[in-house]
DNA sequence: AAATCGGGGGC
DNA sequence: GCCCCAGATTT
């Protein structure tokens, strides 16, 4: 562990301010304000790029996104791959553009089949605003995706990232990018002794992204960063000797590639109980489809809820109370069909999955019975899907 | 500036 | 268990 006093020893901790004309080599720099000439500062950025882009050249992945530059298709891979890793995203992405394979196709879709081919990838906000980005398209550009990032900025779920990423992969725009892989790699470049997701790191990073660009060749220039952050320039145990840019690299060159990037501050989880209830009558069951507003907008689910008293007694009591809450109808608790243990952002949850038979009532709206095979149509979260899962398995042993 | 939104995979 | 992931949006 490298003590804080030898990180704000590099020179960088000096230069705190956003300026990302000061690119680091070991200890000298190579773009001071003062008295370097343009011209090593042109060809350290000159070199950069060119043993990056040959490295891309070798290293570059097969990924299905990848198979055009097609904007649509450039644009759904980019969205499907906020805060989610690219195996992940991998059958997804087939699945969605076999579905949808314009952005036409996606505007005149339901968004119940935008969720459903959503299902298991979590954010749900990214698919409602994907479908709801392809009506725009289709509405306000006559189904031309927009070209530059003022514009792409304006629909919903295109943030900065993803504007420059667009402009910069589909139309070879000089846009910065910056994301999980690049803040990574540009905190080392730097050896930027912070935690670079904070907005002073931020700042610093952007203006660096853009200050590395190239004139030509951005799209291939963007991606390849991403390749070398995810590829390379690794977590933990980054790759320093397979690094093409390792000469140009301020961790690398004071030995600091295992301290940095500094972590962000770890966030604290809160414990939950809840309880998702299936309630049957005559072989269906009671789905929801949460509204606008509530966690899994669009989404179907079991009547859920969050449980707050302790013992089976009074949780038996809060269950009728709640389902009748939820739904409109009134249920006996039965038995307790399974516990899950999944998170949701910042909270641990305990989900207690109970059966529950009709007693009396009628459904609210946007509440409905439905049989359990006909659970397959509706987009669930992953939690609902395990337990509609379950129920179908138990009725067909029945 | 900080909180919120999910879920899977790696170690 | 904990960390991390081709971030955006709201407060």
């Amino acid at each position: 562990m490298i003590a804080e006093a030898d990180l704000n020893s590099l020179r960088f901790a000096e230069q705190n301010s956003a300026d990302a004309s000061r690119l680091t080599k070991g200890t000298r720099t190579l773009m001071a304000t003062d008295c370097t000439s343009p011209e090593v500062d042109s060809k350290w950025k000159q070199s950069f790029r060119r043993r990056l882009l040959a490295w891309y050249a070798k290293h570059e992945r097969d990924l299905p996104w990848r198979k055009s530059q097609d904007p649509y298709r450039v644009w759904v891979s980019e969205v499907m791959l906020q805060q989610t890793q690219v195996e992940t995203v991998k059958p997804y992405f087939q699945r969605f553009l076999k579905a949808f394979p314009t952005v036409k196709n996606l505007a005149a879709a339901e968004e119940s089949q935008v969720l459903r081919l959503w299902e298991g990838l979590g954010y749900y906000r990214r698919a409602r605003g994907l479908h709801a980005a392809a009506k725009q398209i289709v509405a306000e550009h006559g189904g031309q995706f927009p070209q530059d990032v003022v514009t792409m900025q304006s629909l919903p779920g295109i943030g900065r990232y993803t504007a420059g990423a667009i402009a910069s992969i589909a139309f070879n725009q000089r846009e910065p990018i910056l994301e999980a892989n690049t803040i990574r790699l540009l905190a080392r470049l730097l050896a930027y002794p912070d935690d670079p997701t904070k907005s002073a790191g931020q700042r610093l990073l952007w203006a660096t992204a853009e200050e590395i660009l190239p004139s030509t060749n951005v799209s291939r220039f963007n991606q390849a960063l991403m390749e070398l952050g995810s590829l390379v320039c690794t977590p933990t145990q980054p790759k320093c000797e397979e690094c093409p840019v390792s000469r140009h690299c301020g961790a690398y060159q004071n030995g600091l590639q295992d301290e940095l990037p500094r972590a962000a501050a770890k966030l604290k989880f809160t414990d939950v109980h809840e309880a998702a209830v299936v309630v049957r009558k005559n072989g269906q069951v009671i789905v929801r489809q949460c509204g606008t507003g509530e966690r899994w907008a669009g989404l179907w689910d079991f009547p859920r809820f969050a449980i707050e008293s302790e013992g089976p007694l009074f949780v038996e009591e809060e269950l009728i109370k709640k389902v009748c809450q939820q739904t409109g109808v009134t249920a006996k608790p039965g038995a307790l069909l399974t516990t899950m243990k999944h998170g949701v952002t910042r909270y641990r949850i305990t989900l207690d999955c109970y059966s529950a038979q009709f007693v009396s009532g009628r459904l609210k709206r946007h509440t409905r019975w439905i049989r359990p095979a006909e659970l397959a149509d509706l987009p669930l979260s992953t939690t609902g899907r395990k337990l509609a899962n379950r129920i179908e398995k138990s009725v067909s042993k029945n």
